[in-house]
DNA sequence: TACGGGCCTGGAGTGGCTCCAGGTCAAGGA
DNA sequence: TCCTTGACCTGGAGCCACTCCAGGCCCGTA
């Protein structure tokens, strides 16, 4: 599979896919003898995962720590395990931030409601 | 009040503080006879506002925006309603975000775990 | 009067992309 | 056969939203 097909597959964009090549986020992307870039199966799902993590505003260079024991294979399974799980306690901050965001729209809403009403 | 307490109290950095004002995002802070800034209530709570909305991924162009018609008064009101209204749908496409993501992490850490059973 | 602390400005640096120029290569059509 | 088209390549510039820093000023305290 080619870029393009990887990038809509993974959500990533094409030049967001050779950035985090360069940056050692995505290990050893084989290339065919057009020197083009072929993804297999796992390279997708990694895309994929590295797509996730990075949207919920996981910060490049713990990707790049998490892609580092991606490298090391098996035996690393228990500490990539541990970052995934940190990742789930950012992700319960996140809910927080949005829900008291919605908190202080829904004041300022009611509040604009109110000078309307006593414009009119 | 001044930047340092403004800062502690509307959850930005004084940095951020200084860089919005240059970017148009908050409009006229008085200056005291020293020269330092000097944050009236309703500074702060415009400026807590805006650390929200920036917290939740509004665009700094879209809270220009908005704070252009905040310097208009009280006739932008309805406007400024809807500006908010439409950053509760971004709200809502981040918490979907956030739910999928947990998703994929929980199947990624229960595939973990199969892998860790199938090595012990 | 010397010093520390808080604030000032202007400008450089950073993270994470995003876009673009200029080039290669394979396939398809005239 | 040659020409065009289109997907991909690399290296590098540009952008957004900060963040940090140097060099200065002013005020209060020892």
């Amino acid at each position: 599979m080619r870029i393009s097909e990887a990038a809509t597959i993974s959500g990533l964009s094409a030049d967001t896919i050779r950035y985090y090549e360069k940056s050692g986020l995505v290990p050893a992307i084989k290339r065919g003898p057009d020197r083009l870039r072929r993804f297999s199966p796992e390279n997708i799902e990694w895309l994929t995962l590295l797509y996730w993590l990075r949207k919920t505003g996981m910060p490049m260079k713990e990707m790049r720590r998490f892609a580092e024991l991606y490298r090391q294979g098996a035996s690393s399974i228990p500490e990539r395990k541990a970052v995934l799980l940190r990742h789930e306690v950012r992700l319960r901050e996140r809910r927080a931030d949005l829900d008291q965001c919605s908190k202080v729209l829904a004041y300022k809403i009611e509040t604009y409601k109110k000078i309307e009403g006593d414009l009119s």
